[in-house]
DNA sequence: TATGAAAGTTAGACTAACCTAACAAATATA
DNA sequence: TATATTTGTTAGGTTAGTCTAACTTTCATA
C-alpha cells in the first residue's frame, strides 16, 4: 500500500516522463520543484521509493521508474483522468476546475470504484483536456503530437489536446468558445513573430500569438 | 481546515451523540473504541479540538461538540450519505460496499461538488441505508425511530432505515430481498423470545429474530 | 464511606513528511 | 583545467498522529 505521498512522487515522476520521451528520467531538484517540496525532501523520499523497488535511484544519479513504480504511476494517473471526465460530464464543473478536485479523488483506494466509474462514464479514451486515459491493464490510448504552430497557411484541424493545462489558457480558451474537437482553420502565418491568424469554427478569423499556437495539439 | 483525522473525531463525536439522544456527549475511551486509537491518543487530539473550539473538553469530564464542530461534523456525514448514495445508485455497488468507500471520499475538500453531487443526485433525502442526508444549510430531514420489533401481529410496514450497518446483516437482508421501501405484513409475534414471522412482500411467511427485529426501522 | 475497578491523563518515544543549514559532487565556463 | 555555479546529500530539527507504561481521578459498591 502506497502512501498518499509517494503516490504523488510516482505520479510526478510519469509525468515529468513524458514531457520528454528521449530522456524519461528526472533529477532530484526537478521532482522537489514540481512537487513544492525541498530538494532535500525529494531526496529522503527517493530512497524510500528505491527501498520499495518503485524507482532506481542512484546517490548524485538520474532518478527513473521501475517497472513496478511505472504500473502504480500509471493506474494514479488513470484514476485522475478518469475522475476528471467524471467532473467535467457529470458534474458540469469546468475545464480549470476539475484538475484541484482530481487531485485529491485519484489517492481514493478501491479497485472497484476505478473500474465501475469507467464503466459509468463509458470507456471513455480522453480527458476532458485531450489526455489520454490508461485502460485498466496500463495500455495508454494513442495521442496528437501536432501542435497548432506546426499548421501551415490554409490547413485546417480540429483541436485534440491542450499541452498547457494552466488556469489561465483553459479560461482564456473558454473565452474563446475552444474546446476538445473546436474546428480550426489556419488563415495565416505571420513568419515575423510565429503568430496566426486562426479561423474558430465558423466565426470571424483571429490572430492568436505563437506561444498560443505551441499550446495547443490538433489532429489534421 | 481540518485534518483528516480531525474530520474524523468529530464524525465520530457527532454519531456518538445520535446514538444516545437524551445523552449527547461522549468519555474519552467511548471515541477512542470508536476510533479504532488508544485513549491517550483521544486525549491528545480532544485537546487540540478544545483550542480550536470544536468540542468542549475538561479534564476527566465528558466530551460535547459545540456549534461550530457540530456544523462541521454534519457537514462530513452529509458528504458520506452522497457518496454512499452516488456509489449505490450510479456505480452498482452493494449495500454493504458502500461505506468504507464512502469514508474515504467524504474528506475531499470542495464545497463545489458536495452541492454538484448532491444536484447530480436529484437532492436525495435518504442514503442507501435509509439514514437521513443533512441538507447544505445543515437541516437533517426526520426519520422513521419505529422498530420492527414495536410492530404487532397483523400490523403491515415498509422498511425505513436498517440500525445495524454491519456487513453480515446487510448481506443477510440483500439474501432476503429486503431493501429500503420493501412491505413487510407482521404474521405472529413469540411472546417467548420475541421473534416474529413475517411476509417480505409477497413472499411465504418466514421467521426472524428478535435481534433482527430490532435492527430494522419501518414505517407504518 | 472506603476502596477497588474503570476511566482518563501524562510522559516519553516512534514514524512519516516536511524543513534549514551546511556540505559534497558534478557540471559548465572562463 | 581550475573554479564558480548548479545540483544533490547529510545532519539535525519540527509537527501530526500514533503508541506504551505509569500515574491520577472518578465512580460504583461492599
Amino acid at each position: 500500500m502506497l502512501s498518499y505521498t509517494e503516490e504523488n512522487y510516482l505520479k510526478a515522476l510519469l509525468k515529468l516522463s513524458f514531457q520528454n520521451e528521449e530522456r524519461p528520467e528526472a533529477g532530484t531538484n526537478e521532482m522537489a520543484a514540481y512537487l513544492g517540496v525541498k530538494p532535500a525532501t525529494a531526496t529522503d523520499m527517493l530512497k524510500k521509493l528505491k527501498e520499495k523497488d518503485l524507482v532506481t535511484y542512484k546517490k548524485y544519479g538520474k532518478i527513473l521508474l521501475t517497472e513496478s513504480g511505472k504500473k502504480n504511476g500509471i493506474a494514479i494517473l488513470r484514476k485522475h483522468r478518469l475522475w476528471e471526465t467524471f467532473l467535467y460530464e457529470k458534474l458540469d464543473f469546468s475545464w480549470d476546475e476539475v484538475h484541484e478536485v482530481a487531485e485529491q479523488l485519484e489517492h481514493i483506494q478501491s479497485a472497484k470504484l476505478v473500474d465501475k466509474l469507467e464503466e459509468f462514464l463509458g470507456f471513455p479514451e480522453f480527458d476532458p483536456h485531450g489526455d489520454p486515459i490508461p485502460k485498466a491493464n496500463g495500455e495508454i490510448p494513442a495521442t496528437a503530437k501536432t501542435l497548432l504552430s506546426e499548421m501551415k497557411a490554409g490547413q485546417t484541424c480540429k483541436v485534440a489536446a491542450v499541452k498547457d493545462t494552466s488556469t489561465l489558457f483553459l479560461q482564456y480558451l473558454e473565452k474563446l468558445h475552444i474546446t476538445i474537437g473546436t474546428t480550426l482553420k489556419v488563415i495565416e502565418v505571420i513568419a515575423f513573430d510565429g503568430s496566426l491568424s486562426i479561423q474558430i469554427e465558423n466565426e470571424e478569423p483571429r490572430s492568436i500569438s505563437m506561444k498560443f499556437a505551441e499550446s495547443l495539439f490538433v489532429q489534421s
